[in-house]
RNA sequence: GGAGGGGUUCCAGAGCGGUCAAAUGGGGCGGGCUGUAAACCCGUUGACUUCGGUCUUCGAAAGUUCGAAUCUUUCCCCCUCCA
């Protein structure tokens, strides 16, 4: 072990923020890294239209490269999200069309940019797309100089390979060559961009590896790799997914005041870990936070990762509505709000109607057996008659606020 | 290739001709307690409903029957053991 004293900044801060898991050759990376300024890259799947918090980490990773003075490159695997990463998968995953991965590319694109910082000619992201060079690639060529340093051997030894194997479910042929693309991915842009580092999930890890390898037969070059924790909740959950659905990064799949209200529901046990992981602040503040009162460490918490996401504005209106809505009887003007068309009350819709055009709910049965364990509120009265019928008396101003239990509030405005 | 076992509602897993929209546990949701936490307690958990019921579900299709998740046939998929 070398002094950590004399650890580059940016891997002691890594480490600090818990986002270490494993690295190919700490050492050296660190020395590395004290002597230039390097380009490192994560990729990004492209099979969902947004990212959601599970990728959160990876984001922060490339902003605390920009911290320190490095280059992120963001590649986002418009190639390889036509093959399908088998790690961690138990099978075959749907193969998306070009269209989907075009238009999921883009809006990924857009939520990467509003982490980065993008003005700073030096350390600005570079966003690549791997399909520009692997959809030239030349089968026989490929083998013969990319194929030649993969072993069979080895190549079923990985974690990936070998469950699959184990479980007697079928790898295709093309699931078993996306670890020799993700190499190929990284010796492309080692060529391209002198890019010298790669960041990834722990399950990357054997894809990293093989990456770093595979430059190092193919062009002698001494490259890194470093992986970061799975995290888990302190309830056992992945995080990133909530029963209710993902906690999107995009404003349009998830409000701003939603993506607040995750924060702020974190379990006791998660508040100072997520705070060096997905905060800007500094960590031996928040080390020094440990007794602060643990509701206002959560609305922290809330603040700071939806303003660095969502800007500050909206981060401070998600507080305000919060306030409001948890400890006052005001009616929460800022709330996250839904328009619905006023031809809707000529027709004398009724409360369950209501709660269905707001979209809290999707089944009338469910609308129903809330009404009956009295959680269905309309401005905050609790609502018992499942055939209440809504009229003007129920606006106050020119909206009103529906609520579902404790947590779930909407206004809803006509037009 | 041979011999068995199995596919059930979000998950695990009972049911093995009517009383089955399907036990139980987990999860979810709602209520209570609290701190918008955890733990705990209670309720609920296919859809629609004029609250009388109605409709769709037990791998897929066809059949037996007054009646099938339950029986038969074919097909698809998984698992275990033997070679």
């Amino acid at each position: 072990m070398y002094n950590y004293k004399l650890m580059n900044k940016f891997l002691k801060e890594f480490k600090d923020r818990g986002y270490f898991y494993q690295c190919t050759s700490e050492k050296e990376l660190s020395e590395l890294l004290n002597n230039e300024k390097i380009k490192g890259y994560i990729g990004f799947d492209c099979t969902a239209e947004s990212l959601h918090v599970g990728s959160l980490l990876q984001i922060m990773c490339l902003r605390l490269l920009q911290k320190h003075g490095h280059r992120p490159i963001v590649l986002l695997g418009g190639g390889t999200t036509r093959i399908g990463d088998p790690s961690g998968k138990d099978k075959t995953r749907k193969i998306l069309n070009e269209k989907e991965i075009e238009k999921n590319i883009k809006s990924i694109e857009k939520i990467l940019k509003k982490f980065l910082i993008t003005d700073n000619s030096k350390t600005k992201p570079i966003f690549v797309n791997n399909y520009s060079w692997l959809k030239k690639l030349n089968y026989i060529s490929f083998l013969r100089d990319i194929g030649r340093h993969f072993t069979i051997n080895k190549m079923l030894t990985f974690e990936s390979v070998k469950t699959r194997l184990d479980r007697e479910q079928s790898l295709s042929y093309m699931e078993f060559n996306y670890m020799i693309l993700q190499a190929y991915d990284f010796l492309e842009l080692n060529k391209k961009e002198n890019c010298s580092l790669q960041i990834g999930g722990s399950d990357q890890w054997g894809n990293i590896v093989n990456g770093t390898e595979l430059i190092k037969r193919y062009s002698s070059k001494q490259v890194y790799g470093l992986t970061t924790p799975l995290i888990t909740l302190a309830s056992g959950a992945k995080m990133g997914k909530t029963e209710s659905g993902a906690i999107w990064l995009d404003e349009k799949l998830l409000s701003a005041y939603e993506y607040w209200q995750f924060w702020r529901n974190v379990d006791d046990r998660d508040v100072i870990k997520f705070l060096k992981m997905f905060t800007d602040l500094n960590v031996e503040e928040i080390n020094k936070m440990m007794n602060e009162d643990i509701n206002q460490l959560k609305i922290k918490l809330a603040n700071e990762t939806t303003s660095m996401l969502h800007g500050e504005k909206a981060s401070r209106n998600a507080e305000q509505a919060a306030k409001e809505v948890f400890s006052g009887k005001s009616l929460g003007s800022n709330l996250p709000s839904i328009k619905i068309s006023k031809q809707n009350l000529d027709k004398d819709i009724d409360i369950i109607e209501l709660v269905i055009l707001s979209k809290l709910e999707k089944s009338k049965s469910e609308v129903r057996r809330l009404i009956k364990g009295n959680a269905v509120k309309l401005n905050d009265e609790i609502i018992s008659d499942e055939k209440l019928i809504i009229s003007d008396k129920f606006f106050q101003k020119d909206y009103l606020k529906l609520s579902i239990g404790k947590k779930r509030h909407i206004k809803i405005e006509f037009n």
